[in-house]
DNA sequence: CGAATAGTGTCTTTGAGACACTATTTG
DNA sequence: CAAATAGTGTCTCAAAGACACTATTCG
């Protein structure tokens, strides 16, 4: 009986393929991935004094070129743009997988944090026709930038704060994703540990408190000693220890050496009700 | 200058325009939305005393049919899916609009609380090709269900707990699409004011109770004193008054009346430094 | 010892949580 | 008054926030 059954459900099955032609409908002319690519670098505040450097939240992007690869005339060409581009089809790709190779392709950056944060698929957002972007936000720590440093200064990839991002003339619907990933990474920075993309590995808590503060001037952040205090214990935070099993510390921002820290996976969900 | 700059530029964009021809790259053979509709339901627990009925999560499903409108088998037949289908090229559809419309086709549900939460784009997730689906939950009031509620015991539209829902044989991906909906929807019940979409546009503090009952078992919740004395002072719920500015207050839920509140707008950002 | 960053102690006030008590209505 | 849900008062203990104080290193 249940053999039976399989057997005319396999020929149903198969009939039904055969029947399926995707030239029956209109498919979309295009599936691609845009990156919003955020960073946090020092900001020199006082070349006389010793005070500390700020940090402010900035965005790469790309200006496009005005002839493709093949040499022909490109579309929005000279304006500003998230990297991106199309997703392909003949190496099977994800979205997020064309994501990474085109960031890479684009910019010579791999192996950072990407999250998929929305689709953006309304009719008339690119002239060539329906074409569907998946929007991403990618964080890339500020030591990872240093390695790149001249390609920064490149006429083609260059980062902006997000003010000057937002006022600058940007391809296709980029100034919409771009505001909406700058809506979101600043929430994550609040209420995730997505801030540990923007930092080494093992980092001090004056580091931490810098990163949030390019998104917050909330008194539990800004106050030294409550700031100091609250996050060592914190569930998702802990002490780094070398192989001694002593705690292992650093003095690249001060003489005192200082405790270094490190994200642990303890996952929190903030309830709204307490 | 500036004049001559921008008939180039449409000069060039026209070109490239031209240039473009979608037929050059292998385009998806489809874009779909998925839609997990979830509501709660009392559960009765006892006959016999006046105990209140706790309530329970439940996922909408339906079972494809073994043909379909032409007559022709269905692919994934009679098994167990998500609503949903291809957006429609023709009518310029976003994935979202595609969302409402299948859901009301599909189970005559419309006007509720729709939320985009991913993208499932793997190859061989549809054997019909590389078809990329955009899913979405939706929260359908109990009240709102009780209008169709004999088309719930129809043989093709069913209400299932999580549990069972993900024991059955469901077509494609949908097993993962649910349990990503659920884990999601479970957070956002405690992370956000969601918990709206399930209840009267005025609700008592029992009613609310008793949805986030569903998906937490937190002290705070579950605590009648300190729920009762915790959710009136939180900023983004507030107390309904009548014409007359009197309090509003109902006794559907017991003979003592009692005080009906709505939520607002107040938008809050839960801190995980604090 | 002065300068610079790191980190602690202490005091006051606020709020969380437990639990028993009071309130309002019907039959 | 019994039953049923709604809602408050009070007590204890813990944690939040402010701010002044101590620690470590360099030159």
């Amino acid at each position: 009986m249940e053999e039976v059954n399989k057997v005319a459900k396999h020929n149903n099955e198969q009939e039904a393929l055969n029947h399926y032609d995707s030239n029956d409908y209109i498919t979309p002319d295009g599936y691609t991935s845009d990156i919003a690519v955020f960073t946090i670098i020092s900001k020199k505040n006082n070349e006389k004094t010793k005070e500390p450097d700020n940090k402010e939240l900035k965005i790469m992007l790309i200006r496009r070129a005005s002839y493709d690869s093949e040499g022909e005339p490109n579309i929005e060409a000279n304006k500003w743009a998230l990297p991106g581009g199309f997703t392909d089809g003949m190496k099977r790709e994800t979205a997020m997988q064309a994501a990474e190779r085109e960031l890479e392709e684009e910019t010579g950056i791999k192996g950072i944090f990407l999250k998929h944060f929305g689709v953006y698929d309304a009719f008339g957002r690119d002239k060539r026709g329906w074409i569907i972007s998946n929007a991403h936000y990618a964080i890339v720590p500020e030591q990872k930038l240093i390695k790149r440093k001249a390609a920064d200064d490149a006429d083609d990839v260059r980062l902006f704060t997000i003010g000057e991002a937002l006022h600058l003339e940007l391809a296709f619907d980029h100034w919409k994703i771009i505001s909406d990933a700058v809506r979101l990474i600043e929430r994550d920075l609040i209420e995730t540990t997505i801030a540990k993309n923007f930092l080494p590995e093992a980092f001090t808590l004056s580091e931490l408190q810098r990163v949030l503060l390019t998104v917050s001037d909330n008194p539990r952040i800004t106050s030294k000693s409550v700031f100091f205090a609250k996050v060592p214990k914190l569930p998702f935070v802990e002490k780094v220890y070398d192989r001694e099993g002593n705690l292992k510390k650093t003095e690249r921002n001060s003489f005192r050496p200082s405790q270094l820290y490190t994200f642990n996976d303890v996952d929190i969900v903030k309830s709204i009700w307490e």
